[in-house]
DNA sequence: ATACGCAGGTTTGGATACAATTTCTAGTGC
DNA sequence: GCACTAGAAATTGTATCCAAACCTGCGTAT
């Protein structure tokens, strides 16, 4: 008996994180009932806590489904997400400790690895190593109210992001801005590193546009 | 019957707002449920949902409680919120339309005579201008998005906020600030006007730490 | 033939009932 | 007199139930 609302939310997360549950896709509350055998309650309660960190949205008489924004609002939210993740890039590079650095390197160096490797294959794959990346950084800006909010914010954009990989030639690109911002950060070059941050995140907006269209 | 969640979400939100809820104040259900006339769930969802954007820290057995920061929470919240009014301040002067050159104005002047004709007197007044000024900035910067993410961490360092006013002169400092900010956002100068609008958001920390103490 | 309407079913929000865990209290024994 | 324990009450999470709002489809009337 630990939390049956809980539990539930961290599944529904773990489903949106690993792309079970994609933007637009309907969360189906007496299946959820059925499936995991509790009452209407907990489920109803999960989907509300969602809803309430603006992952979900609940048309009236629609059924709940997962976020899925429309074009000015992907924009809008992308915009805010690119600033933050140049902020932590930012304080990273004042604040890089000791053992986050290791982390850091090792991230970085995963993202290379895979782009010599196996070039433009796999993309779902460097998309998780992507994600190690962006993660390191955060935690290494020593704010985990930052770091929350990128993650929060993260999942309202992952499955546009996730499908960015795609592109010929993205993978390598998206590892030598890496590599470029690792080294910002290890030189402690904190503006420099928050800029391009902000640039590697907010790629540019006709791409963005594009994998809209790809995948409305 | 018209969501009763709903409606006494935007009551307790309300409390916050006008500061008959602060930071550690306890979230009485019971009392809730007694003073609306409701029953618990409606009461219990509204909390969760407080709960999951961060404004209610539900403890064990201990009932729920305004989300009061430790120091440690409040300056990484700090850092963040100031970051994000900045890149509101940013965008508004790319974006500044008539109209909210018109209103962004009006509130300025509002803060600069109430500055001129009241002084020290009346600080709670004065946060409202106050909130108008940074409300104005944040609509005209033309994110629904960010704007919502700046109102939702205001209210997590508002009682601090509120509470800034207090001292000598710090009504005409932040007067003098506002003027500043908005002839950069006028004058289009974007990078200037989000420097300085963090920088004004982001108050010298041992101010912030002032007020911190004195609020325990 | 079409449009209006009414009866069922479905969906959703809310109330209440129930169970588990815990705290307060009072009583008893050492 | 203090401590320990048992029971009573409360807090909290979950389940079930109820009522109102709204879709749906069929029937009837014009």
């Amino acid at each position: 008996m630990t939390g049956q609302t809980e539990t539930l939310m961290c599944t529904l997360l773990d489903w949106i994180d690993l792309g079970r549950l994609n933007p637009g896709d309907v969360i189906d509350e007496p299946a959820l009932v059925a499936e995991f055998g509790i009452s209407r309650t907990p489920v109803r309660e999960a989907v509300l806590q969602l809803e309430a960190m603006g992952l979900v949205r609940r048309l009236p008489r629609k059924g709940a489904t997962v976020f899925r924004p429309t074009l000015e609002e992907f924009l809008a939210i992308l915009e805010v997400h690119a600033k933050l993740e140049g902020q932590a890039a930012g304080l990273a590079a004042r604040r890089l400790s000791k053992s986050w650095a290791a982390a850091l390197e090792s991230a970085v160096q995963a993202c290379e690895d895979f782009a010599a490797t196996k070039g433009d294959a796999e993309p779902d794959a460097y998309y998780q190593l992507n994600l190690r990346f962006h993660e390191c950084v955060a935690l290494a800006a020593g704010n985990p109210f930052l770091t929350e909010m990128i993650k929060t914010n993260a999942r309202k954009l992952l499955a546009y992001y996730r499908a960015r990989y795609g592109y010929a030639g993205a993978i390598a690109a998206s590892a030598r801005d890496h590599r470029a911002i690792a080294r910002l950060i290890f030189d402690r070059d904190s503006d420099a590193a928050e800029a391009l941050m902000q640039r590697h995140v907010q790629f540019d907006q006709i791409t963005a546009m594009d994998l809209l269209a790809a995948l409305s």
